[in-house]
RNA sequence: GCCAUGGUGGCGGAAUGGUAUACGCGCGCGACUCAAAAUCGCGUUCCCGUAAGGGAUUGAGGGUUCAAGUCCCUCCCAUGGCACCA
């Protein structure tokens, strides 16, 4: 009786045989040709694996297995990103601890992970919320504050009064929580930031020999933000006060005839102190901080704007300019102070509402354009055509052309100098809750703050605690922690009560899978043999990863920080290169009913039934096989029956029709015993899954491997060396089948240690070829020919075809022949 | 508004300037069955035609070419990113 496909039976058949051989654990000192494949490592939420994690686990999975079916000596780690709010929101509402919550959706998600049938190294894991890795997160930082890219201070940070935590810049990018979509509010508190700034030419310098998609490294490169300008210093009159004022367009610099200052700006208290513009500009700067607050602020409708008084001392002899106060100037960009110009779309609004004087130091070649521009009609900014008028020395040169010239100018005659600015902001390290890894420092009696000395690591995060948010961190409360502080440092010490953000944690999670002692370290134990992150021998042999599989929204923020966190380790001496990652890959976005899927949306589609019904690898190949892999696509479960029936009959071919007897793995040679088309179809195929899967094309392989099977069921019997092929061209993408298949033809060890096929090329081409025949373009006729008739052979026969000659009988034009493909004629009209 | 990517059957999608609609879903007809499911066979872009064949067709409109889904121009739509950064 021939079995039918059973998924269950089969798959934890071979999940168990891997796991008892040890098949996915990969021996990192031995390694003679590393591949490092990762995965971004999922946060353990109490939700069951979604089919966000499928799409990107199984597919990736996929990649790296064919790697290593060329030899590679594949490392595909897992861990999770175990610290974060979701488990202390639930504490508050549940009074669970979030150790105990998250330990339970570790143990779940490790068998859910399982069952999946992935190649990960579960001896390796890593769980950043467990003591041994979080001494390495603080180690981290000790390290960033010894070598001072670390800093303390007060500042407006962004605050999400639901979440009572302070966001990075990153994770507050349209003024609103990345977490829960609360409106973000400014606040004062003193926060510790790292100095990513620092790292902002390299960072962006790195990015153009990085094989990343081109949208992320756009992405990154508009965050990083850098431009090119001029800085000048200026003199506010009648105070003592010198300012800096930042311009990227400096070619027109003659014609500034005000100065704007942001409402947040500090300066703004000084210029109107005891004058008779103080208390309207404090209200004009409530009523805008309010306004912004509120909603987004638009640009168009909101441009509004005060005057302080006070004015910019005649800076290029060009007469005082008068300092206002405008909505649209941003704090913390350049200095948050511009000097203004009628070139400037902005300033040139900004100037009419109020009624400001202009002046043009450039104009448009164009007379009829001129006349408005010098009538103040319309603004005219950078252009690069531009006419100067002013400075005189200059006058009559392009405004493309005389940047370089003007800059030196203004550097020579002592009013600025060149700088370059960027957007990036520091990075802001500091949250005001629990469930995160403690800020390895303690303040002494006079509130100095001093580094926890490494020999205290881990510093760990006390557990009598309350959860709640009240806006001051839980940590605060906890009177182990500042008994333990005491105890060490002595009395009236105290420890600093925030915690890091998560994504500190995740920076450098690439080091910890490679950690020599591996994640078994004993925290009890006093002699913490490892003294800094990673070996470097090992650094050397598994750095950068190979390629990184994960979410586009990271963009911004995970694949920023880990960069510059690999950039810092490698100026502190621990690791050898720059960046983490050598390839990355985004998988597209699976969303159903057309709206990404989330629990408030209630569109969430958990992938279990799936898998209990149609088994692991039909769910995963039916993932890949519904579009490009980067593209993602709408969730719909309408086509899994077509993958199902494709297993089905796949195995019904091997139960049936695989050549019995003669059992043996043949290798690829001598496959015979099928007609010459079907050899050259296998053949085609073998090429085709190879180029696909190793573009991530998977979902084309697939539809390769179906078209075989559809040739392949017309067959009497299938050879068994074809049957072994077969197995290997499927392994990547159904890798408990593929096993099951490759046992069936007698096959010996696991078929993912087999060598991926090789292609006959001389096999690709049949003896006979279709050439179609094109009369002005059009489709006539259709005709098998002897694969080795020449050309005038083929144009002859071509002429002859019935349905051709009617065509042509008014004479031929033009002939043309594209070999092996088709013959085009052009008819005499 | 700016930048990027895309728009192909009823649906997911395939196509180095060279047979558009592969592969799969769905659907129709038939076989098996008391019946249904499953399975198997045939068909399936649209229009005309019993067929042979003809015509149309890759968001719209132009262009280049013997030949355009693919290249160029204009426009429309969708998605993603950016958006007061001087």
């Amino acid at each position: 009786m021939p079995r039918s496909y059973d998924p269950s039976t089969i798959e934890s058949k071979w999940q168990k045989r891997w796991e008892d051989a040890g098949v996915y654990k990969t021996d990192l000192k031995k390694a003679k040709d590393p591949y490092y494949g990762m995965m971004m490592f999922p946060y353990p939420s109490g939700d069951r694996l979604h089919i966000g994690h499928w799409y990107s686990y199984a597919p990736a999975d996929s990649y790296y297995r064919f790697m290593r079916m060329h030899g590679k000596d594949v490392f595909e780690p897992m861990g999770f990103d175990a610290f974060g709010l979701p488990a202390e929101n639930h504490a508050v509402k549940t009074g669970v601890h979030p150790d105990a919550s998250t330990r339970k959706n570790v143990d779940t998600m490790i068998l859910q992970l399982k069952r999946m049938g992935c190649m990960f190294d579960w001896s390796r894991m890593v769980n950043t919320s467990t003591p041994e890795y979080y001494r390495w997160t603080q180690w981290l930082f000790l390290q960033m504050y010894s070598h001072k890219l670390c800093y303390h201070k007060e500042a407006n940070v962004n605050f999400c009064p639901s979440c009572q935590t302070v966001l990075a810049n990153e994770q507050a990018q349209d003024g609103t929580c990345e977490r829960c979509g609360t409106t973000v509010v400014q606040k004062p508190l003193t926060q510790w930031f790292w100095k990513i700034t620092q790292y902002a030419e390299k960072l962006l310098k790195n990015l153009d020999g990085l094989d990343w998609p081109e949208k992320t490294k756009t992405m990154q490169r508009n965050w990083i933000g850098r431009s090119e300008g001029v800085k000048f210093k200026e003199k506010i009159k009648d105070l003592n006060i010198e300012v800096e004022v930042f311009d990227t367009v400096p070619q027109t610099f003659l014609a500034q005839t005000f100065t704007v200052i942001a409402p947040e700006h500090s300066l703004v208290e000084k210029l109107i102190q005891g004058t008779s513009h103080e208390k309207p500009v404090q209200e004009f700067v409530e009523y805008i901080r309010k306004k912004k607050a509120g909603n987004r602020f638009n640009i168009q409708t909101d441009m509004e704007g005060i005057f302080t008084g006070r004015y910019i001392e005649n800076p290029f002899g060009t007469g005082d300019l008068p300092i206002w106060i405008a909505s649209y100037v941003v704090a913390d960009y350049g200095t948050g102070i511009v000097n203004c110009s009628a070139h400037d779309e902005r300033d040139f609004a900004f100037a009419k509402k109020y009624g400001i004087p202009l002046k043009l130091a450039m104009v448009p070649p164009d007379a009829e354009l001129r006349a408005k521009v010098e009538n103040f009609e319309v603004a005219y900014c950078k252009a690069p055509d531009g006419i100067l008028i002013d400075p005189p020395e200059l006058a009559g040169k392009t405004w493309h052309h005389a940047r370089n010239e003007i800059i030196d100018y203004i550097e020579e005659e002592g009013f600025g100098t060149r700088t370059v600015h960027f957007r990036l902001r520091d990075w802001l390290v500091s949250r005001q809750r629990y469930w995160g890894a403690p800020i390895p420092i303690v303040y002494d009696p006079e509130g100095n703050p001093h580094p926890v000395p490494e020999e205290h690591l881990p510093w760990l995060l006390p557990t009598d605690v309350e959860f709640k948010p009240t806006g001051k961190s839980p940590l605060y409360y906890s009177k182990e922690f500042r008994e333990r502080t005491e105890k060490i440092f002595g009395k009236g010490w105290t420890p600093e009560f925030d915690t890091m953000d998560t994504f500190v944690c995740s920076s450098f999670y690439y080091l910890m899978y490679l950690q020599s002692e591996g994640h078994g370290m004993k925290m009890e134990s006093k002699k913490m043999k490892a003294e800094s992150l990673v070996d470097p021998h090992m650094e050397k042999t598994w750095m950068p990863a190979d390629c990184y599989v994960g979410g586009a929204e990271h963009a911004c923020m995970h694949l920023i920080y880990a960069r510059f966190v690999m950039m810092a380790l490698k100026d502190f001496g621990f690791v050898s290169i720059e960046e983490p990652f050598k390839k990355v890959v985004h998988q597209g976005t699976i969303t159903h009913k057309g709206a990404k899927m989330s629990k408030s949306r209630g569109n969430v589609v958990s992938p279990d039934a799936f898998v209990d019904r149609h088994g692991s690898d039909v769910f995963r190949m039916y993932l890949m096989f519904t579009g490009p892999y980067t593209d993602g696509g709408d969730w719909n479960d309408a086509g899994i029956k077509g993958i199902d029936r494709f297993v089905f009959r796949l195995f019904r071919l091997f139960e049936e029709k695989l050549e019995k007897g003669n059992k043996g793995d043949k290798g690829n040679k001598g496959l015979k015993g099928l007609p010459a088309a079907t050899m050259s179809k296998l053949h085609a195929t073998i090429k085709k899954v190879g180029d696909d899967i190793a573009q991530l094309h998977f979902n084309t392989a697939l539809s390769a491997l179906m078209s075989l099977l559809n040739e392949l069921e017309k067959e009497e019997t299938i050879p068994v060396d074809v049957g072994q092929t077969i197995a290997k061209l499927l392994a990547p993408l159904a890798p408990h089948l593929a096993e099951e298949l490759w046992e069936m033809t007698g096959g010996t060890g696991f078929i993912i240690d087999q060598h991926w096929p090789a292609f006959d090329p001389k096999l690709l081409k049949s003896d006979t070829m279709t050439i179609v025949v094109q009369v002005n373009g059009k489709l006539r006729a259709s005709m098998e020919v002897d694969a080795k008739a020449s050309k005038e052979e083929i144009i002859a026969a071509a002429k002859e075809e019935e349905n051709v000659k009617k065509y042509i009988a008014g004479g031929i034009k033009k002939e043309i022949y594209v070999q092996g493909k088709l013959v085009s004629f052009v008819a005499e009209s």
